[in-house]
DNA sequence: GCTTAACCTGGACGC
DNA sequence: GCGTCCAGGTTAAGC
């Protein structure tokens, strides 16, 4: 029997573990009823929790089946960046991030499995959040592998060899819609390249990353910006989406308010946000959108 | 180089 | 209830 003793804490992270996970990113986190956020990371499977009440936050948690794998949760949450820092950077280039700052204070810009950041960005061409996150949901517990923790059971993300088999006609009954053929042949054609293809793009440059991304079918700029953002560790990578949009035609440039958002335009956008926030505007962009996404909830 | 339509589908909204 | 619109885009065709 699991009890909650069994669980490491600490007290002295620079992390806001809701506003990171809730902040359009990953797409498979839920919260317990007990306030336990569950998710899985390769085939470990996290539990965590974060005190608020408490100053500074107590952070709970626990990896299973292998239980303690500290790294395992470092290294998704990128610990190593050091937050204050860039904080007293960004102050000064834009004020209109403070108050972001303050009310995120801890939110970071997560190092997914590139293969389930791959895969779920997928799913949000002309799509809503909640339906991006049941249709990955579905993907998982019906080709994932079930990894038990006493909270229930989570899945694994999919290997490739499930998604290049998995059936085009049950992913259209999963919310995949006309994106279920694109999920199988994406599959099929990775499992051409050599083995950890993806994850190789770790060490290229944002725009080597990018250029390699782009030239698969279905990947355009803003999903190949969100793959470098969020699990290739591209931190000057600025996904523009139609929110970005709206908070860069709002802040930095009313003269692009009414454009569409041609190649061009949206090469402008990021030339923006990364002139002005440089090596980390990726992180700094997310702050300003989780505050604009929660504006319109 | 820009605009437009097609691609699935569920929820919000107006009537 | 029912119709319409829209949502974290991409692609290809037409101009």
């Amino acid at each position: 029997m699991f009890t909650l003793s069994l669980m490491n804490t600490t007290d002295s992270l620079c992390l806001d573990v809701r506003a990171t996970l809730t902040s359009g990113q990953a797409f498979r986190w839920r919260q317990s009823s007990e306030g336990f956020w569950l998710g899985t990371v390769e085939g470990t499977a996290i539990v965590l929790r974060q005190s608020v009440e408490e100053t500074p936050h107590r952070f709970e948690w626990q990896t299973f089946p292998v239980a303690n794998q500290w790294e395992v949760v470092a290294n998704y949450f990128r610990l190593e960046v050091p937050l204050e820092e860039l904080y007293a950077v960004w102050k000064g280039v834009e004020p209109s991030l403070a108050e972001a700052i303050t009310r995120f204070r801890g939110l970071r810009i997560l190092r997914q499995p590139p293969q389930e950041c791959f895969f779920a960005f997928q799913c949000a061409t002309c799509n809503t959040v909640v339906k991006i996150e049941r249709s990955v949901k579905k993907l998982a517990e019906r080709y994932g592998e079930p990894i038990e923790t006493p909270f229930g059971t989570l899945y694994s993300f999919p290997t490739l060899s499930a998604l290049a088999s998995a059936d085009e006609g049950v992913l259209r009954g999963d919310l995949w819609g006309y994106r279920a053929p694109r999920v199988i042949s994406l599959a099929q054609h990775l499992l051409t390249k050599p083995p950890l293809w993806l994850e190789s793009l770790r060490e290229a440059s944002y725009l080597e990353a990018k250029a390699e991304l782009v030239l698969l079918h279905g990947i355009g700029a803003k999903i190949a910006d969100c793959i470098c953002a969020f699990c290739l560790d591209k931190d000057n990578a600025t996904p523009v989406d139609t929110h970005i949009r709206q908070i860069t035609c709002r802040l930095f440039r009313p003269d692009l308010n009414g454009k569409s958002l041609t190649p061009r335009v949206y090469e402008e956008v990021v030339q923006e946000w990364q002139s002005r926030f440089g090596e980390y505007a990726g992180w700094a962009q997310q702050y300003l959108f989780l505050a604009e996404m929660q504006k319109k909830v």
